[in-house]
RNA sequence: GGGUUGGUAGCUCAGUGGUAGAGCAGCGGCCUUUUAAGCCGUUGGUCGUGGGUUCGAGUCCCACCCGACCCA
């Protein structure tokens, strides 16, 4: 934001010299007659003939400057186009100005289709208006905007020049108007419920405070929108959904910003069944609509990136780390001998990274771990010769194939082409039965204890601090949840874990419930919701622990009054969009994501 | 909160204690069908901030600020 930068000095010398000839250059109006993409394809499809003259207007995007003529590139948010400018049409002082705009100058033009030698469409202009003069550069021409930390802050800067950013956002939009539109089209009523509340629930989070002056009372921003949705089934309105912003007060995280887009909706006279139905439908219908396929791909090569730079600096350090060391344990032929393999590992790793692009990201990676396996090798191999010679030399190699097998790993998770299958049916299996697939059949036959110790068997964290249930969800959250990346329901979770929701008549230690989980994170939870005043009371109380957390008693009173018996379901609209469009960051689908100010 | 890593020109990036660089953008010149146009010339820096070490710091050390990734 540097205010006494040459280039902006320069730029605002330019707008003192159009004022200077009298000319505007932050106009109130400039009527185009079409978009420039717009304009091209109906001059590609032959619905605008040579000649025929447009009007259209965007931003300058490039420029070729010829002496006495010059092309620039034109963009609107339909596309670009190539306009053509000589000096005879322009005149002198015409072209004068016109060579003197910058890129990223908004202006309009008026002129006539031809194509060039090379068959570019092409605008001959015959006049032009500078619309709104940019007194910043814009960033880069063809490398687009790579710093993440002013792509985010500065959102405008990385749409204006990263197009696949933009096309991202467009199509969460176009996500969100198919999500209005199934829902309409199956009679569901759009409401909105306030964001402020004076006791926040629906959920288990730490909400914001703010306070109102004037009613001299806090309020809380919401957590979730089930409460106020499920007061207006007992008013009548037996299909209703809202799309808004929850707020958590909780860490920011590749999956977690702190404001976030949910979907509730409820409908009267349904249960998990109908909601799973619904689930199921509207995801189909959005990916239909939106992507015109059910099958969605995930590009790998970022993760891989990362993954391989991650492993060279690995590897850099070791062989710098210990060379010194090696040679005085086993001696120079040995430590060469060594650092030759790691070398070879090295190239390996940088000839893999050279093919990311060209080679399928999954490929990529199997030739990294190939790379790092004789990396690993070569550490086994010496390990145990260094260790009689020096103490910490015999650490180090210990933690370095540690670090390397960590690679190891990290990279395995990208050897299979990541593809997300949402062809119905979705897979729909109970939450204890898919637990004993993965951690036993014999699971919630033993003791807590037993329970416990398995789980850190299986890699799970534990904290002593657990109850059995959390034990169980522990496994499900780390060991099962990443690995379902196709859709699959996941039913009758443990009773403990939803407060909301009815017991199931089947199993009364779990609820009528499921999660529906794609691409290995939870997208979706739908219940059959609890409508018996008293057993809510006992239920949200239990959860509540006490004084800890407020119980809504204006809830329990609607609830008194009456609710139908119904399904509810909830949609992280972001995580939707990450799993649609194939990004690996909640920030990448947040158009201005939440980051510390400067 | 912890670990790893990054912040150098408008943008993308080099720069391993000894005169701060390249490409693009910018500015000037040539060129009336170019498209990452080309050719010639040229401007531009608080090296994230503040300390320290040193004859000398973008580089080494310490603290802090702001990101990214992984973990909690």
């Amino acid at each position: 934001m540097d205010e006494t930068n040459a280039l902006i000095a320069q730029r605002r010398a330019k707008l003192d010299a159009l004022r200077q000839k009298g000319i505007d250059p932050f106009r109130n109006k400039f009527t185009p007659d079409r978009d420039c993409g717009e304009a091209r394809a109906q001059f590609e499809a032959g619905l605008l003939a040579e000649g025929a003259p447009v009007a259209l207007a965007g931003r300058i995007t490039a420029h070729r400057d010829m002496g006495k003529s010059q092309f620039l590139d034109l963009k609107d948010q339909s596309g670009r186009i190539q306009i053509y400018a000589q000096k005879q049409t322009l005149g002198d002082e015409g072209y004068e100005i016109f060579k003197h705009l910058d890129l990223a100058d908004f202006i309009g033009v008026t002129g006539t289709l031809f194509r060039t030698r090379s068959g570019e469409p092409t605008v001959k202009v015959e006049r032009f208006t500078i619309l709104a003069k940019a007194l910043r550069p814009p960033p880069a021409k063809w490398h687009g905007l790579e710093d993440t930390e002013i792509r985010y802050r500065q959102r405008y800067l990385d749409l204006m020049s990263n197009d696949e950013v933009k096309r991202v956002f467009l199509q969460r939009s176009a996500i969100i108007k198919e999500i209005r539109a199934f829902l309409d089209a199956r009679g569901y009523v759009e409401v909105e419920t306030p964001m402020m509340q004076a006791i926040p629930g629906g959920a288990a989070a730490r909400p914001f405070k703010t306070h109102h002056n004037a009613l001299g009372c806090d309020f809380y921003l919401r957590i979730a929108l089930e409460l106020p949705l499920k007061r207006l089934l007992v008013g009548g309105l037996d299909k209703v959904f809202e799309i808004g912003r929850n707020f958590r007060n909780e860490g920011l995280s590749r999956k977690h910003n702190p404001e976030f887009t949910m979907l509730e909706a409820y409908q009267a006279f349904g249960d998990y069944e109908s909601m799973m139905e619904l689930v199921e439908s509207l995801i189909c219908h959005v990916a239909e609509k939106v992507l015109g396929t059910l099958i969605i791909e995930h590009k790998q090569d970022q993760p891989v990136a990362a993954a391989i730079t991650a492993a060279l600096r690995e590897l850099d350090e070791l062989s710098f780390s210990t060379m010194g060391n090696l040679m005085k344990a086993v001696g120079g032929d040995a430590a060469a001998a060594f650092v030759a393999d790691i070398g070879k590992a090295r190239e390996a790793l940088v000839a893999a990274e050279r093919t990311l692009g060209q080679a399928p990201a999954e490929e990529v990676a199997k030739r990294a771990i190939e790379a790092l396996l004789v990396a690993i090798g070569a550490v086994g191999l010496h390990q145990a010769a260094a260790s009689r010679g020096d103490r910490n030399l015999a650490d180090h190699f210990t933690a370095a194939a540690a670090r390397f097998d960590a690679s190891v790993r990290a990279l395995e998770r990208h050897t299979a082409p990541k593809v997300i299958n949402l062809t119905r049916p979705w897979r729909r299996v109970k939450y204890k039965d898919l637990v004993r697939e993965r951690a036993g059949a014999d699971w919630f036959d033993l003791s807590p204890a037993e329970r416990r110790r398995r789980a850190v068997e299986l890699g799970a964290e534990i904290a002593d601090a657990y109850e059995d249930f959390e034990v169980t969800q522990a496994v499900f959250e780390k060991l099962i949840e990443p690995t379902l990346i196709n859709p699959t329901f996941v039913t009758h979770c443990l009773k403990e874990l939803i407060p909301l929701a009815k017991l199931s008549p089947e199993d009364p230690s779990t609820v009528e419930v499921f999660e529906c989980c794609i691409n290995g994170q939870e997208i979706s939870p739908g219940y059959t919701e609890q409508n018996d005043p008293i057993e809510q009371r006992e239920r949200l109380e239990h959860q509540a622990g006490g004084e800890q957390q407020k119980l809504d008693e204006d809830f329990l009173v609607a609830l008194e009054h009456g609710m139908p018996p119904a399904g509810g379901i909830g949609i992280g609209i972001d995580r939707l969009c990450m799993m649609l469009l194939g990004q690996d960051s909640i920030r990448d689908v947040i158009l201005f994501p939440q980051l510390k100010p400067r």
